[in-house]
DNA sequence: TACATAAATGCAATTTTGTTGCAAATAATA
DNA sequence: TATTATTTGCAACAAAATTGCATTTATGTA
């Protein structure tokens, strides 16, 4: 798993650091998406509160990671898949947030729909958020 | 006008006061969703920052507004339409928000269509944002 | 209309969140 | 291993949001 990761940066032209690691790690280890204060949390004093914003925003603009809306405006981010390139994402899928267990969870395989537009909007990009309760809570 | 601003405010049994007038006048005007930086420009001064934080809450508690997730994570108001009641909205329609004015607004006659969810996932809300170019805009 | 009570406001202080510059530490490359 | 470029942590700062409390304002009643 180690290996993987070291790669994943590699492939992004990123050096290979520590805090880049333990913050890539916590992503392919967590249950959904990681707000700033989560990984704050589990990296607790370890790695910096500035270095943790320059690491999420690397990762963003290398289209490794995407930031999802969420009602309460909290910033949340998820591991983008393998089809995300730089500069150009593909999170084209609906988030799903856990009223009990208040998880972000990514449905990969559920694409958010098209809709008609108005007359006159052109739309570049959908999000679309669902809440209630997902399937571990019930 | 003023009127059915006050008749509004005493159905959800609120007082009638200066800054709680003056702000929902200004969504009854607002071409588009209010974030709280706007709602502070508009009013400069007359209204402490505090009261505006509190009167947003409140109206938002009482179900008159309702808050749009942003991919940027900028808090966004827009009025609720009738059939919202307390604690219980009904913003089911989809949100639009310009690249080019950067206005945000509310397609109310554009619903959020329906996904299927993976099995044991039980959906209460959805919400969807299109960013693009609006009508005007172009 | 005047009064008593309850609610809302403004101010100050504080907390939380996010940003910037720069020196020290670390990783990549030859 | 040495050199260079990048990354990190610290400190200072700026912006956004929250809280407690005294003062003001609105509401219902006599």
């Amino acid at each position: 798993m180690g290996e993987n990761i070291r790669e994943l940066l590699k492939k992004n032209h990123l050096s290979v650091t520590d805090s880049r690691v333990q913050i890539l790690d916590l992503f392919y280890h967590a249950p959904g998406a990681l707000a700033h204060a989560d990984i704050e949390k589990k990296t607790s004093d370890k790695i910096d509160r500035v270095t943790i914003y320059r690491t999420l925003q690397t990762f963003e603009e290398k289209g490794m990671i995407h930031t999802i809306p969420t009602s309460d405006n909290s910033v949340k981010y998820a591991l983008c898949k393998d089809h995300c390139a730089e500069g150009h994402h593909h999170d084209n899928h609906v988030h799903f947030i856990c009223n009990h267990c208040s998880k972000t969870i990514c449905l990969d395989d559920v694409l958010v729909p098209e809709v008609k537009l108005p007359k006159g909007f052109a739309p570049l990009q959908s999000n679309m958020v669902v809440t209630g309760i997902c399937n571990e809570c019930r």
